[in-house]
DNA sequence: GGTAGGATAAGCT
DNA sequence: GCTTATCCTACCA
């Protein structure tokens, strides 16, 4: 299980969100370990992306996490009751990352399938804030590096062979036309995307 | 199969 | 006050 260095997250974001498709995502939050296929992710761009946290470059408490090192955790907390995942990509001081929406259950799905409550398991991570919920992804891990602790990012060697699926972003109100969501090709796993 | 409305809080104008 | 990178339930077909 090699983590993902942050050279890897150190690319344009449209590269880093192609190529996260098919990698794991390992959790061992309170001591249980679950793990997830990645099969959907979007990229903001930054300054320049209106859809993104840090459009026009405002930092702020919130966005902090979104300008430190490639491979850090940007974890944020929307609609008063969900965090999202995201991992940041580009270099230190540039705001952009990658976000997560949705896993593939590969292992802890008993663990997965408590923290969801009563969810079929098709809706066990289809979904940024579901995935959270399942791998017991909080704002604790805003900041935390993908490459060590609780939470990282390791290679899968399949990921060299997924077919990728280009669409727009779900829920963005701006930039709303951007081709910026990456979709494993054939996935059962994808969220239903609004 | 589908869609409408509500929950609930930080950030912004 | 209004919006938001969401999800769940209830309801209709």
């Amino acid at each position: 299980m090699i983590p993902l260095p942050p050279r890897f997250y150190a690319r344009p974001t449209v590269v880093v969100a192609r190529s996260l498709l098919g990698q794991l995502v390992v959790s061992r939050v309170d001591g249980r370990r679950t793990v997830g296929r990645i099969v959907e992710t979007e990229a903001y761009l930054g300054p320049h992306d209106p859809a993104c946290h840090a459009f026009g470059d405002r930092r702020t408490a919130r966005t902090a996490a979104l300008y430190g090192p490639p491979g850090t955790a940007y974890v944020y907390f929307t609609y008063g009751m969900h965090w999202c995942l995201n991992a940041v990509t580009e270099a230190e001081g540039y705001p952009a990352a990658v976000l997560i929406r949705a896993l593939e259950p590969i292992a802890g799905l008993g663990t997965m399938r408590r923290r969801r409550g009563a969810a079929a398991d098709r809706a066990l991570c289809a979904g940024p804030a579901r995935l959270c919920a399942a791998l017991g992804v909080t704002g604790v891990l805003n900041g935390a590096s993908l490459a060590r602790g609780l939470l990282r990012i390791v290679r899968d060697p399949a990921a060299r062979r997924v077919r990728v699926n280009v669409t727009t972003r779900v829920g963005v109100t701006r930039a709303a036309d951007w081709p910026l969501r990456f979709l494993v090709g054939g996935s059962r796993w994808i969220s239903r995307g609004a």
